[in-house]
DNA sequence: TAGATTGTTAATCGATTAACAATC
DNA sequence: TAGATTGTTAATCGATTAACAATC
């Protein structure tokens, strides 16, 4: 259909805040829009989100320009949100579970099968209606339901042994929230990191410089 | 000191990665490094590493490498880790507690000296150390202890009102987990964005098109 | 001194922006 | 048809990598 390969890592990070603002768009009934007008409204060039579409398809029309619904459509198909990939949580302490309850993981692509934790004193307890399973249950889950992603919300310490585990039982990528480095030893794994204290050092970086930057 | 303007954004977004391999070495009491080394470590360019260090001034030595503790410690310096920007959290859900409880603040920068949320069930609970405040006490709050950072841990919808405020009252600067865009704006104020939904997107873009991706 | 490795300049690569012909 | 706006090629800009002289 169309050419995913040679995509580049800066468009299909900024595919994720395109669909996000053709659904406001959409909910506001806005039906069609110019790349220039849609340029305005996300500050991009408008040259940016044509070559950034273009990468997929020619969704639009000259002289009139996008329709809006039809163009998100076509973005959520480029990603797959209706795939429905199928997940598991490692870890149910205080980030994993708060992750849990404040995604809608069916509108972002995945479904979330399964919640996993070394810590016998929560086995059973329901989270976003899933309870939670000792760890040691995991290898037959997988077996069974073939987990197309993990997410990982454990120490970096006792991450290293369960990514092997997990890559062993066939799981293809990783929402990774901890600060073990998958890539450095796997290094065609599927990996998105989230380092939340690598994000503040940033934001601290910035506001302690900032004074030096006003020019 | 420094010439920390015109540092580009990707040179910043790495400086955290560095500190915390150079904080591993230390632990495993490497004292000295060459950029050869650590790049193979890290899995960048030599070349990366001495172009980025350099930005901020040359802390190696010829014929030697990097002593790996200095290093850290210019590397904190730049990031202003001991200045412990003050933080508060707007926002006491799951994501906002679990934010708080999984994180040390301290080691990244910052303090948390306040929580405020609009629920009055779970005003007064205590999370890390801090009860829970309606957020009918934010300005006498910020009026008296001036934050520096806040932590927007909100609905989309309440976002907008609230960031107004908060700059307002002088909040420098947001570490936006809500969707409410607030660069669009106010685009001179400092934000680092962390779209754990744009994320998630990313992965599962990833994986659904790995079977072309792999030549 | 000879060997190693930095700091820095130059070359390359990739991403963004501008321009414009194609076309609705 | 005339006007608008796309799709796409060309130009620019910035970031990464390579090379090497300086120097410990």
């Amino acid at each position: 259909m169309y050419k995913s390969n040679n995509i580049s890592n800066s468009v299909i990070r900024r595919l994720p805040r395109y669909y996000r603002f053709l659904g406001q768009l959409l909910k506001q009934n806005v039906t069609k829009i110019s790349s220039r007008e849609l340029s305005e409204r996300m500050r991009v060039t408008a040259s940016q989100i044509r070559q950034d579409l273009n990468c997929f398809g020619g969704f639009g029309q000259q002289g009139y320009g996008y329709n809006v619904e039809a163009l998100r459509d076509e973005i959520a198909k480029i990603i797959g949100i209706d795939k429905q990939l199928k997940a598991i949580l490692i870890g149910a302490g205080n980030l994993g579970r708060a992750i849990t309850m404040h995604l809608d993981f069916e509108k972002n692509g995945c479904k979330l099968i399964g919640i996993f934790d070394n810590n016998l004193a929560i086995e059973n307890l329901q989270i976003a209606n899933l309870p939670i399973s000792h760890i040691n249950n995991l290898k037959n889950f997988c077996l069974k339901e073939k987990p197309d992603i993990a997410i990982l919300c454990i120490p970096r310490d006792s991450a290293k042994e369960i990514v092997q585990n997990l890559i062993d039982l066939n799981v293809k990528a990783f929402w990774n929230f901890s600060h073990y480095d998958i890539n450095l030893e796997f290094d065609d794994i599927i990996v998105e990191n989230v380092h939340l204290s690598d994000s503040l050092l940033t934001l601290a970086y910035n506001v302690n410089n900032q004074i030096d930057r006003q020019d």
